[in-house]
DNA sequence: ATTGAGATTTTGAATCATTCTAAACGGCTA
DNA sequence: TAGCCGTTTAGAATGATTCAAAATCTCAAT
């Protein structure tokens, strides 16, 4: 059910490891493999079970790590709605969520450099920013259901 | 140490209550004057400790009972940061948090409807926004710490 | 003012996502 | 082959939040 890495990928793997000194594993590979291969913004939970299938001895720990990790080498990013599980999402690209509130699904929303330059300008002037986090809540209201 | 409530701030507590079918009750007082006294986003640890001293048999539970309620009426907003506790915000009007990686603080951004707006065009026709959160994180640079 | 139904508060236990600990493992190098 | 050190593993611990059940309170109706 779950494809292996294209070479570009396994290649953003092993540059992320490698640039903050960290060693690449079996494990680590099926992780970043289950993230890539449904990018629903699983928890990490469901991240653990969909590794199960292909390492059946995995533990719930090593999936903890390899998601901390990732955080870490800046390889994927962590997703909080309220206090609900953390869940993890690999698109590197500046974007917003949608949280639908009558399915749980997380949705990616492309976010416009133009907006992110408008919300750095509404900070006082000696707030330096690192991150910013934009989601919002709601429900898709489409016929047929998304 | 902590002002009792005004004529408006009273009206508005009794106002949200009375509107959702709930009850006065002298622990909903405090808790309510506990988050207007000191607009630093408390937890729900920090809003317990501080009414204790206006109330000393009060319990933690019924300061989790009581904000949960102050959510649902509408009357105060829950704040979340990462996978921290919990933190509780009075503030009404439309706006954003930044939160100081270096002090732990919690400071409100003003967000002029102008954004807003702009947000919720990004967004795909059918989705239906209720809530948007936005929040910064970073660190506030000035040499006379604020 | 009194009463009673239903809401609220209280205590202590339960939950559950996450973190911690310590032992086992694995690849690499000397 | 032996040692090093980062990683994985199982299980215990943590801590914020929720829950359950009994005691108490509030307020509308009398
Ligand atoms: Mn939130
Ligand atoms: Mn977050
Ligand atoms: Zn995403
Ligand atoms: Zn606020």
């Amino acid at each position: 059910m779950i494809q292996n890495l294209n070479k570009h990928e396994r290649e953003s793997l092993h540059e992320a490891l490698a640039k903050s000194g960290q060693k690449i594993t079996p494990q680590r590979e099926i992780v970043y493999t289950v993230l890539l291969a449904q990018r629903d913004h699983p928890t990490v939970d469901e991240v653990y079970h969909r590794a199960l299938e292909t390492m059946p001895g995995l533990s719930l720990a090593t999936v903890y790590n390899c998601l901390e990790t990732f955080v870490g080498c800046g390889l994927v990013r962590q997703v909080n709605h309220e206090r609900e599980s953390t869940r993890y999402c690999p698109n590197l690209a500046p974007h917003a969520h949608f949280r639908d509130e009558s399915t749980g699904r997380v949705h990616d929303i492309e976010l416009p450099k133009e907006i992110l330059d408008q919300l750095t300008k509404i900070l006082p002037a000696n707030f330096e920013t690192e991150t910013i986090e934009i989601s919002f809540q709601g429900r898709t209201k489409s016929s047929t259901q998304n």
